[in-house]
DNA sequence: TGAATCACTCACTCGATTAATCACAAAAAG
DNA sequence: CTTTTTGTGATTAATCGAGTGAGTGATTCA
């Protein structure tokens, strides 16, 4: 995948157009055209390697899609609407096929979804571990103990607990090192600071996180199958809920015994 | 297509899904599992019909986007994040990735776009037309002129005109019933009524548009090509750039002689 | 006016992706 | 211990789209 659209401008705007829907030929004569501005069968055909014969075929799905408007002459020409212009287009789109997506999904959703589980889930991928913490928080009615290594407590991390935090939810960090913990303060008010339970800096070690004493998380960092030594780990996690949740249970036990041992009411 | 989420969601939600990337299987996978909110293999089987022995690749690919956690047991149970979160995470990505095209495109657009065009350039759908007209309008510098038939004159329209009085344009409009132009009055404080220049409740009668003299738009509502005589009628639409432009040159005759004539200056 | 080039349409082949089926080993259940 | 169920892997079938080529009509140049 090309994420960096500055690099190779040509080859990120095709890979995106192809994903949202368009042919291959589509998406490159799209992005010829765009840089043509406006031009024939041929022109088009010689800076995007499309055969000429298939250029129509993809100037119609185009224009059919309001993206390209044609010259009715010999030899036709095609002009590309701005980038702006497109841009606004696939945005409006695609939002609206979220808005139906999530309606639909919603209208399908059972009332009640798991009260309680037994066993442990997995999920991969610092993205969505950081999505499944957002989503506990955001449950959270009480209390919250969130541990991590620097590095994962980023900033919709601390967006979800100054969120739960208003509501009234009592925050507790720990693995903060001093110099962020005054941002903190700052960020989150109410949020109450701990040590370290263990030594965190294990390499592997990644967060820990357990909402009103009956949800957890505890995720570790790996590095993925393909054995890179670079720095790009990723994440794993598992979790659990319910009260009786043997996860929920252990993690219970050790956090409660360390809170108290250190804050004793 | 299914444009209505709420008549069937099932099958809403897995177009969505496929469109946004997802085989097929992943698809009927999730939403099955989504109304079932956990479940094994073989009740993702059942109530999605996929078969069973593909239910575990489809889990394989939701889980690697994070849309499944998996229960590691025998049998394996499978757990659908919420709609909500499913939905933020595709709306998300989606904007990422529109931004990516869009500073793809960007960074390929050529400096200067067409100064001037000979030929008329054509436009299908009233999306697209309405779009090009936008785009009309929020590059012109002194006076809109713009001809409707009422069913035309959306929102959008409004908003894209006020937009431009605000700079300073002189909007001249044409075709508005008199119960709609008072309304028109207070969006557009300065806009200036014309009566129709011809019979424009012709049926075929679309809009016609001109933009400091020297970009002009003109559009017919026609049936589609399926003959359905029902209003599902589409807006099919040809535009020129251009002092010497010869349909700028034409309609731009008829204004001023036709203008002139009503506002005497 | 005629020859030659060029533009466009249409029909077809090939290859890749993916849906779908089947066979088999491992694990639970009775 | 037998029987059913679960999970993995391999294999086939079908679908879609990229790529190619033939053929017709238009345009240009001699």
């Amino acid at each position: 995948m090309n994420d960096d659209p500055t690099e190779d401008p040509r080859a990120a705007a095709i890979e995106q157009l192809e994903r949202f829907g368009l042919s291959a030929y589509a998406a490159r004569t799209f992005v010829a055209l765009s840089s043509l501005g406006s031009g024939t069968a041929r022109d088009v055909s010689q800076v995007s390697e499309v055969p000429r014969t298939r250029v129509y075929d993809a100037i119609d799905e185009l224009h059919d899609r309001g993206l390209v408007d044609v010259l009715q002459s010999s030899p036709k020409q095609f002009w590309a609407i701005s980038a702006e212009t497109a841009s606004r287009s696939f945005e409006h789109e695609l939002q609206h096929r979220t808005d139906v997506l999530r309606t639909a999904l919603n209208e399908l959703e059972p009332a009640e979804r798991r009260a309680e589980q037994r066993g442990v889930w997995t999920v991969d991928g610092r993205k969505a571990v950081t999505e499944r913490a957002l989503e506990f928080f955001s449950g959270a009615e009480e209390e919250i103990v969130y541990m991590t290594v620097e590095g994962l407590l980023t900033d919709d991390v601390i967006d979800g607990l100054s969120e739960a935090a208003k509501r009234g939810v009592s925050i507790k960090l720990g693995g903060v090192s001093t110099d962020v913990q005054e941002r903190i303060q700052s960020d989150i008010p109410g949020a109450e600071m701990f040590e370290s339970l263990w030594v965190w800096s294990d390499t592997s070690a990644g967060r820990l996180t357990m909402i009103d004493g009956r949800k957890t998380l505890i995720s570790a960092l790996v590095n993925g199958e393909d054995a890179a030594p670079s720095d790009a780990r990723s994440e794993t996690a598992i979790w659990g809920e319910g009260d009786k949740n043997s996860l929920v249970v252990v993690l219970r036990e050790i956090f409660t015994w360390r809170l108290d041992a250190e804050d004793p009411k």
